[in-house]
DNA sequence: CGAGATTTTGAAGGCACTCAAATACCGTGG
DNA sequence: CCACGGTATTTGAGTGCCTTCAAAATCTCG
């Protein structure tokens, strides 16, 4: 893969999912300064509450997942960071964490010269934006776990987390046939979804019975997509995917049509 | 008070709490072309998966919330908008809403032509990264929210809500003494915090038992505000005030003290 | 003053939790 | 290649937090 020769690849990968980039753009990208980084599972890679480190990174192999911990020591996830998901762009942006990602398997990262890339960011706009539009993304689907967490059962609310797990890697290219990679542990799913890891394991079961998934840690296979997500309510919309559907000329002015 | 003259000083506020403007910035805001508009409590002033229609708007007095609705007909709230927030400057860089907003209130809005702002938004990178900050605030305050509904007990998301809330308003200048105006019915607050109204009449009834606030609607006084949040478990630096603190130079390539 | 919305209260039930123990799995080292 | 120890999964029984259902009381506002 190309990627093995420049891990930038995946980042203009990712953004091209939903940015048209021009070849300045990405030569803009490809020429920035990197290096690659490896760590165990379990490691820290970002603390909340920590400043910046002079780093943008990039998930180039590996999963993660980002949490973070009430006062009673309760941990919750709020989101899943697969191959060529961005890390900590928000960076760019904002002095310090809010909150912790954690290695859910060993992972290499891909380390970006925070103001390399703001410089790029700021010097062609379309990348910045592409970007800004990245963590947009993310806060759409932050919105969419509190809906998930605050008002669905235990059996939609697995369901749906698996539904967007698995849509999310069909996006980045992770798909091979119906069956996915899938790391987490119980107690993980259970972080993630607002639910014990005993009860997690039961609604597993249940959709295993159902026939919608099967499940052989570390991997999920679905079974019958229709009906993982009708028993979820997914719908992708949420994602954003359609953004290059879009005419490419601004449609503003254009007169509204109530 | 001048924002009777110009409304657009209730951005410009907006924006000092968390980025230092400089006079171009501030002119640049002022110097907008707008106008005001107001809408009758219950409307929806954004509705999901509708595309732009060329304006960002600024709440400039009333209430409203965010919200998504599951396939199976519940509602989560996602979000309050409180005089002074953005309400969709999301359209600067996405093409369709992700969740609706409606009015809790009776509003008046701060209409900005879309492609003006963004304008603005690309000649003075300052004003920016400024309204991308906003945007990434939200964020933090959605994970926040993921964390609230799925990891703690009803007694605590209330407190952790409120607590929220009067922090929220306090910025925004709106603090007089402990009362703060408080204008949801109970159904919303469950909404918002994956609760039944029912549920959410005892829990208040509890916490103004237990003398950590007051309520008469609309109004909510905070009457020992350490007590409320020692149940809540609330933390305020996810809502990221702390920008200003920070130095005015990038302390990018500064060797890392681990 | 009346109608609809909202709040309040009570009683009963269920979904998901807690606690606990057995089983299976995995990576490591001998 | 097997033994071993720690980790993760599975299963069962009992409990409780919050829901559901329902009705009364109160508020709001035209």
């Amino acid at each position: 893969m190309l990627d093995e020769i420049c891990p930038l690849n995946l980042l203009v990968r990712k953004l091209e999912i939903r940015t048209r980039l021009n070849n300045d753009d990405k030569a803009g990208i490809l020429s920035l300064p990197y290096k690659r980084r490896a760590y165990e599972r379990t490691s820290y890679l970002v603390r909340e509450g920590e400043g910046h480190h002079g780093l943008c990174r990039l998930m180039v192999s590996g999963f993660g997942y980002r949490h973070r911990v009430a006062s009673n020591g309760n941990r919750q996830l709020v989101g899943i960071v697969l191959p060529g998901d961005a890390l900590d762009f928000q960076q760019l942006v904002l002095d310090r964490a809010d909150h912790n990602i954690q290695a859910a398997t060993r992972v290499v990262l891909l380390e970006i010269n925070r103001l390399a890339l703001k410089t790029l960011a700021a010097d062609q706009p379309n990348v910045g934006s592409a970007i800004w539009r990245e963590t947009l993304i993310d806060a759409s689907i932050f919105q969419e776990w509190i809906l998930n967490v605050g008002r669905r059962n235990a059996k939609s609310r697995l369901a749906h987390f698996i539904s967007e797990y698995a849509m999310k890697m069909d996006i980045s290219g992770f798909r091979g046939g119906e069956q996915y990679e899938f790391p987490l542990t119980q107690e993980q799913i259970g972080d993630a979804t607002g639910l014990t890891s005993v009860h997690v394991n039961r609604m597993l079961h249940e959709l295993v019975r159902d026939g919608a998934i099967t499940y052989f840690r570390p991997y999920l296979t679905i079974a019958d997509r229709a009906q993982l997500y009708q028993i979820a309510g997914f719908n992708k919309q949420y994602l954003h995917l359609d953004q290059l559907a879009s005419p490419a000329a601004d449609p503003d002015f254009m007169p509204n049509p109530k």
